[in-house]
DNA sequence: TGAAATGTTGGGGCG
DNA sequence: ACGCCCCAACATTTC
């Protein structure tokens, strides 16, 4: 019997366009059920954080009222994957399910695992790749090994074969019986306490506006990305990630976009980091849990609940780690320059794991992404496998002066120290007491003092990497 | 996609 | 004119 009806699972692919599963199933004229499940156990340690769900339920509604507009409705389940994907074919008489693929390492179990009851019950199971340039195992060093070392990655990124054109969004039949589904905020996606409220104000989630900050970005900031993207006082980055993150937006629409600009290869080499960070976390599944560097097993790190929470609260009284974290925290977003000074800040000055940053940034940062995040501090700890020496310690003070120069962000973010002058305004410690009192500034009462002291704690830190670097060629 | 310490160079002041 | 010193600017090395 010829099959009539298919559905499509939803998981981070929430675009009508560039999207292989809608368009399998157009091009086998197959009526579609889009649907979407919730299960946030089957993600392991890695649900999705409290801004990642905000996120996700506006990205939904977006989607759920796209899918409207074509006369599709989203379904929204919730329970074990498997199980719902079942009985949803039941209900709706599908006999195939296309999802497009997601590589974190729980996730990659539970679709190997998906496909093959499906598969056994008679059910057509298909996957596609929608969310990377290339497939983590299609890249590979002349020994057939995994990269470890981005740049030698990128130039074979570049010799590769044209990356294919984003597909069209099909045209697409709606199903006769669509089945029941329920409300999205019976997913209870939104946090009980209103926290979110800045997040909102910030973003708007969904596919078309995701095309629309591609445009923005690729019509103007790109040209001047390369020292843009280092001004957290101006706004010189894509800010994509988030859309991306959710497959609002495709890294292949998003390459074919900037491409053909020269200046646009700058940028690309970002998306190529993201690459990288899937490449390695597919082949090295552990690396959100442990170093990669073993030596770092030995590493004396710090237990201070009091300075971390200080730093999560922006209140470690360096001002340009405090502005980070406040806007992270106000935003669910923090410019790439400043999370790299407030992580560096964390794990070096504080010497505090970088597991704590993580699932700090995880719970907070709507762009939260296991990938990146697992990249991005191993490579601020110096324990990742082509991180940043242990030794590049960022001067929070220093990198304040050379990238917010007039104080703009430090000001917009810990408004209670805007009356200084641009001299102090990122080491008010250092400003005279007759300046601070005319700017109304009471360190200790309105700004905290340093909670610890950089140049000593840089020497701490050198130190403390010092006790393992004799382990360094030990083995894993 | 750092920063500090150390080394080198060259111009200017000055005896 | 010369050597000497100082020091800023730049370069290199070290962490």
């Amino acid at each position: 019997m010829d099959k009539k009806t298919a559905l499509v699972w939803y998981r981070r692919d929430l675009r009508m366009a560039d999207n292989p599963a809608l368009v399998e199933a157009a091009r086998l004229g197959l009526a579609v059920v889009p649907v979407f499940i919730w299960a946030p156990e089957e993600e392991g340690d890695w649900a999705p954080g409290g801004a990642a769900r905000v996120w996700l339920h506006e990205s939904l509604k977006s989607l759920q009222m796209t899918l409207k507009e074509r006369g599709l409705t989203l379904l929204i389940k919730k329970g074990p994957s498997l199980e719902t994907l079942l009985r949803t074919a039941k209900e709706c008489g599908a006999e195939a399910v296309f999802w497009n693929r997601c590589y974190e390492p729980a996730l990659i179990e539970r679709d190997k695992a998906v496909k093959a009851e499906l598969q056994a019950k008679k059910i057509e199971a298909k996957s596609f790749s929608a969310s990377l340039l290339f497939e983590p195992w299609e890249i590979k060093t002349q020994q057939g090994t995994p990269y470890k070392v981005f740049t030698p990655f990128w130039n074979q990124l570049l010799a590769k074969p044209e990356i294919s054109k984003p597909l069209e969004e099909p045209k697409l039949k709606p199903a006769a019986s669509a089945g029941n589904g329920l409300k999205i905020e019976a997913l209870e996606l939104l946090p009980s306490i209103p926290w979110d409220k800045g997040i909102r104000k910030a973003w708007t989630p969904g596919e078309s506006r995701a095309l629309q900050a591609l445009e923005k970005f690729s019509s103007g900031p790109v040209n001047a990305y390369e020292t843009g993207r280092d001004r957290p006082d101006e706004t010189g980055t894509s800010r994509l990630s988030p859309h991306l993150h959710f497959g609002e937006i495709s890294p292949r629409q998003i390459w074919h976009a900037l491409r053909k600009n020269k200046k646009g290869l700058v940028y690309l080499r970002q998306i190529a980091w993201r690459e990288f960070a899937y490449h390695l976390l597919y082949h090295f599944p552990h690396t959100p849990r442990d170093c990669m560097r073993p030596e770092f097993r030995a590493f004396p790190w710090e237990r201070n609940a009091r300075l971390l929470k200080a730093w999560q609260k922006g209140g470690t009284g360096y001002p340009i780690v405090d502005a980070g974290m406040r806007e992270l925290w106000a935003t669910g977003w923090m410019h790439n320059r400043v999370r790299m000074i407030a992580a560096s800040f964390l794990v070096k000055d504080l010497l505090v794991r970088w597991q704590e940053g993580a699932a700090w940034f995880w719970d907070t940062l709507v762009d939260a992404d296991l990938a990146n995040n697992t990249l991005g501090w191993q490579w601020v700890g110096g324990c990742g496998a082509d991180a940043a020496p242990y030794f590049r310690i960022f001067n929070p003070v220093s990198q304040g002066k050379k990238f917010d120069p007039q104080g703009v962000y430090v000001r917009r973010w810990v408004p209670e120290l805007a009356g200084l002058d641009d001299k102090w305004i990122h080491e008010p410690w250092k400003a005279p007491a007759e300046v601070l009192e005319k700017a109304g500034v009471k360190l200790g009462r309105d700004y905290p003092e340093p909670g610890v002291d950089h140049e000593a704690a840089r020497r701490r830190a050198l130190m403390a990497y010092e006790k393992i670097k004799s382990g360094k060629n030990q083995t894993r």
